[in-house]
DNA sequence: AATGAAGGCAACCGCAGAAGG
DNA sequence: GCCTTCTGCGGTTGCCTTCAT
């Protein structure tokens, strides 16, 4: 498949540049300019019979004092190294040192409508080479934009189940307070009832209201963590771009988790504004950004999803009550355009599946990013919970 | 002070498209 | 139109520095 590598051909040098080599390159572009890339190794050891610039005699002595005479054989690199080497690094234009806030926010903005155009970015950012950029972007760009839970390539919020983390790990973790509630009474699906049945048995004189709704509440609270696991199965094994899970969305989604962990339980989840390069603040500029920590759009929920996951939930298809059954997946929240477009016209949506099996209608309706049931409004529980 | 982890950056690699014969 | 060569681009790697333990 195409040719080979320029750089293949035998002896030639690679790895970092030498002060010398540099010399020579930069000497003979300045002269000759750069011309023809594959014969430029060949002729730039040659120029330097004639004196080099002061300016660069004095940085090569510093790292050569032993070079009193210049280096007369031709530079030993291939033209592409050449090339980069000059474009990335010895043209007298590049502009070193660290970006601006002005720069950075024209990188996001260009990415978000380029994407890893990093030449187009580059030409709009003077003194910038395609490779710094990108370099930053990589480094600090991307990781704060997923730390804020966006997705870097959309600068959208995170659509995967990745963005559901931090409420897969307090569920999670909810889960153990309620084994060790639960006195270690049997696993998995066994908790809530275990834990119900603790509360009937502690409950002692208490309302027989109060024990049921208590009952309850631990048997919803098993049914969020059975959908939360229903997502992932659906996330990692389905089809779209989710599907396929790397080692890059494997570190995003632990940077994700870790600052949305951070931020969620006080953070508005359904308030979130569409992603644009100047929401992506720095801390230190007094621009906010609500973060999303959960769903941003609506699943695509088919009506073979929904039957499956209320089979998968327990709930009988038609006939759930409140408790036992909230729907297929964890709500979906964030982006209100979606929302609005999408997920409220479509009659298979999360909300309208929910809704004719649980109080999601007054529960999760417009007051509540979540569909939680009305009842559990007033229980700090679910308050603390949320 | 030593050591391992993480971050940052320069450079390399492979591919695609343009240019020329 | 086909083939070869050259250039440019984006992704990735590996080294060096800094930070944390």
């Amino acid at each position: 498949m195409g040719r080979s590598p320029c750089c293949d051909e035998s002896g030639l040098k690679k790895g970092p540049w030498t002060p010398e080599e540099d010399e020579k390159l930069l000497h003979y572009i300045q002269k000759n300019g750069h011309g023809s890339w594959r014969t430029l190794p060949r002729l730039a050891g040659t120029v330097l019979q004639s004196p080099a610039p002061n300016f660069f005699r004095l940085s090569v002595c510093q790292h050569n004092t032993n070079s009193t005479a210049p280096e007369l054989r031709s530079l030993n690199r291939c033209g592409k190294s050449c090339r980069l080497r000059w474009t990335n690094y010895l043209r007298p234009d590049i502009k070193r040192g660290k970006f601006s806030q002005e720069e950075e926010q024209t990188i996001l903005h260009l990415h978000s409508i380029l994407g890893n155009k990093w030449s187009a970015i580059a030409t709009h950012l003077p003194g910038r080479t395609d490779n710094e950029i990108k370099n930053f972007w990589n480094t600090h760009l991307k990781k704060r934009l997923i730390q804020m839970g966006f997705d870097p390539m959309t600068h959208r919020p995170r659509t995967d189940f990745f963005a559901a983390l931090p409420q897969l790990i307090a569920l999670a973790t909810l889960r153990d307070q309620l084994a060790a509630t639960a006195c270690g009474g049997g696993g998995g699906g066994d908790t809530a009832a275990a834990a119900a049945a603790q509360i009937m048995q502690g409950a002692g004189g208490g309302g027989g209201a109060d024990v049921a709704i208590q009952a309850a509440k631990m048997q919803y609270l098993q049914c969020l963590l059975q959908s939360a696991a229903s997502t992932i199965a659906s996330a990692g094994s389905g089809g779209g771009g989710g599907g396929a899970m790397s080692a890059h969305d494997a570190d995003a989604a632990l940077a994700a988790a870790a600052a949305a962990a951070a931020t969620c339980s006080s953070s508005p989840a359904g308030s979130s504004v569409p992603i644009t390069p100047t929401a992506v603040g720095h801390s230190g500029g007094g621009q906010t950004q609500t973060t999303p920590c959960a769903f941003s759009e609506a699943p695509v929920i088919t009506s073979d999803d929904v039957e499956a996951n209320l089979r998968l939930l327990g709930c009988g298809a038609g006939g759930a009550d409140a408790f036992t059954c909230h729907g297929g997946s964890l709500p979906p929240l964030a982006d209100l355009s979606d929302v609005t477009t999408t997920t409220m016209t479509n009659p298979l949506d999360w909300c309208s599946a929910t809704a004719s099996a649980s109080s999601c209608g007054g529960g999760g309706g417009a007051s509540s990013p979540f569909p939680w049931p009305e009842f559990f409004h007033d229980d700090p529980f679910i308050t603390d919970f949320l």
